[in-house]
DNA sequence: TTGCGTGCAAACGCTTTGCATATTA
DNA sequence: TAATATGCAAAGCGTTTGCACGCAA
């Protein structure tokens, strides 16, 4: 069960203020934990896995103020909102375009270069409407022998 | 509120009847009463929507019923489910090729045509992995007078 | 009668909310 | 000190589950 387990990494203290300042996001204790917990590397983490991996770092932030700060991260656009599946969101730390690969047996969530999945067009759009993201979800399964 | 009003539209029950046959679905009353509803036309609808739908059409079939039928009908190939919202599962009746467009103000979802969007290639995948959907989301929003 | 399908209500899991307390500017 | 953030527990919401009943082969 253990899909990513984060021995202790973490960003320093500076950078992950600057990036909350760049955002325009006051930095607290709290946030500044979950930013430099989040951005130690690429990784998509759900709100339990950043509860769970703080407190094992014995850094207690509450349930309500990971959720709080996700979904505020998420609305700054410091992080990349994911949704793949219905029971939980993910929250992507690797800024960059990409598209996703999911293994539906492991629940594993993996990147996948822009450059692998070109999308040639979008529709037209009426005006006034504009395009907030296009998500590539790539879902595949271990194929059972038959 | 009201997204899609189905007045009352049906397929008509052999018709229902004969899609469940061709996917091995035993054909009781509650199933063919949510296929014939689905397959009225292209459309996506969540199970809180069919459960509301049918009991407005005095067909009475249970919450239950509704989740068990819609799960099954996933499986088994003869709907499409589309995780586009954490919250909630829609489940697609245009079981051709094709992507979605999300209008994340309303919440309405929309079918884009294959053609609109290409895509142009697939990662390599480790043998033994297999494809089992790919989903395209394209959200948009209607931009707001800044 | 044996097994599958249905219905009800209770349970579940993730997320949000209300409100008191603490922290920040 | 005024505004914002945090923490706790309770509530919320879509979905699933346990189990008794019903129906068809």
């Amino acid at each position: 069960m253990s899909v990513s387990q984060n021995n202790g990494e973490r960003l320093s203290r500076e950078q992950a203020v600057e990036l909350l300042d760049r955002h325009g996001i006051s930095p607290t204790e709290q946030r500044i934990e979950i930013a430099s917990l989040l951005f130690a590397r690429h990784q998509h983490l759900s709100a339990e896995q950043i509860l769970a991996q703080l407190s094992r770092q014995a850094s207690r932030v509450s349930k309500a103020t990971v959720y709080n700060t996700l979904k505020l991260f998420a609305e700054t656009g410091l992080v990349r909102e994911v949704i793949i599946e219905p029971t939980k969101r993910f929250y992507d730390s690797n800024l960059n375009p990409h598209h996703h690969l999911f293994f539906t047996d492991s629940g594993r969530l993996e990147d996948v270069p822009p450059a692998q999945v070109d999308i040639a067009g979008l529709p037209t759009l009426a005006s006034g409407v504009e395009v907030v993201g296009v998500d590539v979800v790539i879902r595949v399964a271990t194929r059972k022998p038959s």
